[in-house]
DNA sequence: CTCCAATGTTAACATTGTTAACATGATATT
DNA sequence: AATATCATGTTAACAATGTTAACATTGGAG
């Protein structure tokens, strides 16, 4: 459906490696990677199955590229609904989190893909989103460990601790075996007690210091 | 290679069965899901491609029931881990993560497998070992709580923070890209001092209510 | 001992990923 | 403007896999 501007054009199509891209996205975001194919998104672009053969290595490269988009996405997506926040602001944190979570609820099948651990170590393309997404986080929680007085040493494993905490959430929230457990709770008031309690508790082992 | 005191035997191969749930599961420890097909496990068991069929609905089916015996083998090195601690003490509750985060770095393939959210609501088989791991995770938390003097109704909710914090300690750390953030970060020792500085948070805000 | 249900085999088939050989046309160069 | 070139698309093949149907074997219940 739809993308027929493109279907019946010319011999060449003019856009195809970004309109995979964002076939791609689409049909993994209702169906999941297992059912992805390249013929159909081939077919969806009005292409045949062989074409994006030119613009792709193989399956795995072009998913890689969907999830590259995804960073991206979570990127923006977080940025946006951060930016109000005060700079070293514990909300500003909470946001960043928050709206991580939001994001895989809505996009549920791209937090396994995301975070696959067997990402191959291909260094042919670029993949600079990812990185990117976490300094983001680490910068709001440097912020706040400043304020805090938080002596500089502790930052980065603050940061770990807290990206650890909401992914650990996500993740929970996503399984459907273990949602069971914890159906009546609501996930984003745990990830606000759960911050509060943790950054209480950076604060006064910081405050015993001085 | 192995696996033929079953190969030339007779007709029937007897264990079939159990002989594809291990078999499945060694080579997807070793090569990832991906790659494995059922081709290949027929051949390891020393039988033809559509046998398996007989024991399972279909490549999904066998998969799943590899992921139960993951449960069951978690949940097997856990409580042996765990055994020889108090019981309500938290070096139990961090041993037993510990345990957790060792597990998925020996068998890195199968923490995606296990925790991937698109689990069907599968009806037909038991799957009882999944809630079991967590009930396990539950009871070393509760009691520490009881312990603690930390209230009833906050069990449940302290159970699923510790548990996401060790989850998403192990995502971290098993994620290519994430993890050469914090190379040089020692995941246990991050565990260890994550959990204390929450524990101690939590015995912190119970004794204020007292 | 006989029969049947469980389990295994062989032989097909559709789908998919992937490549090779060929076609087209957008664009730079003359 | 004419043309050469290279990126991009097409068609046609292929092997591998998942899956099913039809048939074979056998262990065990009656």
């Amino acid at each position: 459906m739809a993308k027929q501007q493109f279907a019946d054009r010319t011999y060449h199509h003019g856009a195809l490696h970004d309109t995979l891209i964002q076939s791609a996205w689409e049909m993994i975001d209702l169906h999941g990677v297992e059912s992805f194919t390249i013929v159909d998104a081939a077919q969806q672009a009005g292409v045949s199955k062989a074409a994006p053969y030119r613009h792709f290595r193989d399956r795995d490269a072009l998913i890689d590229a969907v999830v590259d988009s995804g960073f991206e996405k979570l990127g923006a997506m977080v940025q946006e609904a951060v930016q109000s926040y005060e700079t070293g602001s514990r909300e500003k944190i909470i946001t960043g989190g928050l709206t991580y979570i939001r994001f895989f609820h809505q996009h549920p099948a791209f937090f396994d893909l995301m975070f696959r651990g067997a990402s191959d170590e291909d260094t042919s393309t670029d993949h600079s989103t990812r990185p990117q997404c976490l300094q983001m986080h680490i910068d709001a929680v440097s912020a706040w460990c400043y304020r805090a007085g938080v002596p500089e040493d502790m930052v980065v494993d603050t940061a770990i601790k807290m990206w650890a905490t909401v992914h650990g959430i996500v993740s929970l929230s996503l399984n459907s075996t273990l949602r069971r457990a914890c159906v009546e709770t609501d996930i984003e008031e745990l990830l606000r007690s759960f911050s509060d309690t943790f950054l209480d508790g950076i604060e006064a082992s910081c405050q015993l210091l001085e």
